[in-house]
RNA sequence: UGGGGCGUGGCCAAGCGGUUAAGGCACCGGUUUUUGGUACCGGCAUUCGGAGGUUCGAAUCCUCCCGCCCCAGCCA
């Protein structure tokens, strides 16, 4: 066995690694070109994801390249905004294009010269029918279509007719460029289809330079092969596209021929996105943006502190194949989690604050005590946290009475604090209404940094924060989006929004170390999960987003009970 | 009633005529633990949408059936 073919050889496998993995051995290519696609009408999101981590990642592995390709046929629905957070976006996750991006539009006069090139060829004609009526007689799912009237005009006919179209002597949808294949193919794409149609508007890019616009259909294989691409992925839904993908191929003097295939979307459970859903939830506010840390979108993700190499490592997981799937939430929270584990430095920060005072423990005096940043990785080092004689601890982690299961603090019990030290409650203050609004607790000074001063064990050990020394700040709490798997399933797709997909907090209490935290970088809060600090946070105003909570039997364990 | 796809445990997914039907997530037990986290150990499909057939042998080949998804934009 040659261990010599490198990393290709191992690796992922798949159908489509698999295709290009005998490609490359047999010599159909000699080393492979892909691209991702977008049509810059939107921001990119969890969907996109997928594709963008194997049309780059396939080229990476397999040492060829990716170009970056804006999809840009639809003046009507396309913005510059777009083209910027479309890169941004594939940027943050990991991946970089071969040379400059590639914009469908570079390609236009090329795509008008090869339509020239069908119309002589007596390929394509112009039609002069209506929407409705090219609608109509395309036939149906079951019946074949008709011929349009105009279908067997002369090449000189239909050259002088595209020329005006071209010209602008044409209001918009007066004519269409159609090609020329069977009207009564099962495959409906293939009856005829619409290759230019007239839309007086200003491109983005190529402004009013052009008032006829290809299609998809007669853009992207084109465009992939004067970009010379070898293997197009696009999803399921384009497979039926296919034979119309390789008949412009075949008719059009390309220089190269690229081959399609497709794979099964990214569907997770409990969320959307369909770009005109995503538009009304922010529209109607239902979120704060497009980058409210609860969308899918991919500024969401990361504003929420998604790492990207768990988004990467997700789809990884994920696979390629053609099965339709319905991944659960649970399973890319999964990889954050693995993730942030073995990066995010540990902190400590209390969400729901209840005082205790250490009766016997000197009034004034703070202690520093080094904690360890992150047990995971050594090299994270340690840090100082302060103790006092006033702290706080998270309100969840007492009960006065404690059920079985119940390892905490509660009323004689003795705790440890952590990196500090043994404290044993001894009285609950509550205020006239019966809520219990301190604790009082003593200290054994013995077992400074948490340590058993004679090796008796304790069932606990709390997070806390000291009361003198804490940061006051605002925690951001999130949970899906939508409450149903699969929104709108039965109805309404809004009936199905999550009311309690936000919970702000305020008061929170964090160490002082969490002053110097950046957003974007996840920190773990000890015992509740990964968090990050928001862009809302201003010089006296801290926000934190929650990213994904820890895993927590003891929540389990209640559950039950 | 047309065309194109897909069906392996709750969710993904290996498997390509001879394996005890990989692995991950979830779930259930247990060990370690100054995070009820992490890590580690163990459990979790006599069965591959169904029925027939071929074969010494089938999730893998054949036939029929069933279910699900996509397609009738001058969207992509």
């Amino acid at each position: 066995m040659s261990e010599e073919n490198g990393a290709a050889e191992e690796g992922l496998r798949d159908f489509i690694r698999d295709i290009v993995r005998t490609d490359l051995r047999e010599g159909r290519v000699q080393s492979i070109v892909t691209r991702f696609p977008p049509e810059p009408n939107g921001y990119l999101h969890l969907g996109h994801v997928k594709a963008i981590c194997i049309d780059f990642g396939i080229a990476e592995e397999f040492g060829g390249r990716c170009n970056l390709r804006m999809d840009d046929t639809n003046p009507t629905k396309e913005e510059h905004e777009y083209i910027d957070s479309i890169q941004e976006d594939v940027r943050w996750l990991g991946f970089e294009w071969a040379g400059d991006v590639r914009f469908a539009s570079d390609y236009f006069e090329t795509l008008y010269a090869w339509a020239e090139h069908l119309i002589r060829e007596g390929k394509a004609y112009v039609d002069d029918q209506s929407a409705d009526e090219i609608r109509v007689n395309r036939g149906t799912l079951t019946e074949p279509g008709t011929n349009s009237p105009h279908r067997d005009r002369s090449a000189d006919e239909n050259l002088d007719l595209f020329r005006r179209m071209r010209a602008g002597e044409f209001p918009n949808g007066a004519r269409v460029l159609r090609a020329k294949i069977d009207m009564a193919s099962g495959n409906i794409n293939l009856r005829d289809p619409v290759l230019y149609r007239i839309l007086h508007a200003t491109h983005p890019r190529t402004r009013d330079a052009w008032c006829i616009y290809p299609t998809y259909d007669y853009t992207h294989g084109q465009s992939d092969a004067i970009e010379e691409v070898t293997h197009s992925l696009c999803t399921l839904e384009f497979e039926d596209h296919r034979p119309l993908y390789d008949w412009f191929i075949e008719n059009l003097p390309v220089p190269s021929r690229p081959r399609q295939y497709e794979f099964s979307r990214l569907n997770v459970s409990n969320t959307i996105v369909s770009k005109r859903r995503l538009l009304q939830l922010v529209r109607d506010g239902h979120v704060s943006g497009w980058d409210d840390p609860r969308m899918p979108t991919i500024r969401g993700m990361r504003r929420r502190g998604f790492p990207p190499e768990a988004l990467r490592e997700f789809v990884k997981r994920v696979g390629v194949t053609k099965s339709e799937n319905l991944i659960e939430a649970g399973y890319l929270e999964h990889f954050v989690r693995d993730v942030l584990n073995k990066k995010a430095e540990r902190r400590m920060a209390v969400l729901n604050p209840l005082k205790v005072v250490i009766t016997n423990y000197p009034e004034g005096q703070t202690e520093e005590l080094p904690a360890v940043n992150n047990p995971e990785d050594e090299t994270a080092g340690t840090r100082i946290v302060p103790f006092s004689r006033e702290i706080y601890i998270e309100r969840n982690d007492f009960m006065e009475n404690p059920p079985k299961k119940f390892f905490r603090l509660s009323q004689g019990r003795e705790v440890r604090l952590r990196y500090a030290y043994f404290v044993t409650c001894q009285e609950v203050v509550k205020d006239e209404n019966g809520e219990i609004v301190e604790l009082r607790c003593s200290y054994d000074p013995e077992s400074r940094g948490g340590n058993s001063p004679d090796g008796r064990k304790v069932k606990a050990t709390l997070h806390w924060v000291s009361a003198a020394h804490a940061i006051d700040a605002e925690v951001r709490l999130y949970e899906p989006l939508f409450s149903t798997p699969v929104p709108g399933a039965d109805g309404d797709y809004l009936k199905d929004i999550n009311p309690e997909s936000l919970t702000v907090l305020s008061g929170c209490k964090l160490e002082p170390a969490l002053v110097n935290a950046e957003p974007g970088e996840g920190v773990q809060f000890e015992r509740q999960g990964y968090f990050c600090k928001d862009k809302d946070s201003t010089g006296d105003h801290a926000v934190f987003n929650r990213t994904v909570a820890l895993k927590d039997t003891w929540a389990k364990v209640q559950a039950k009970a």
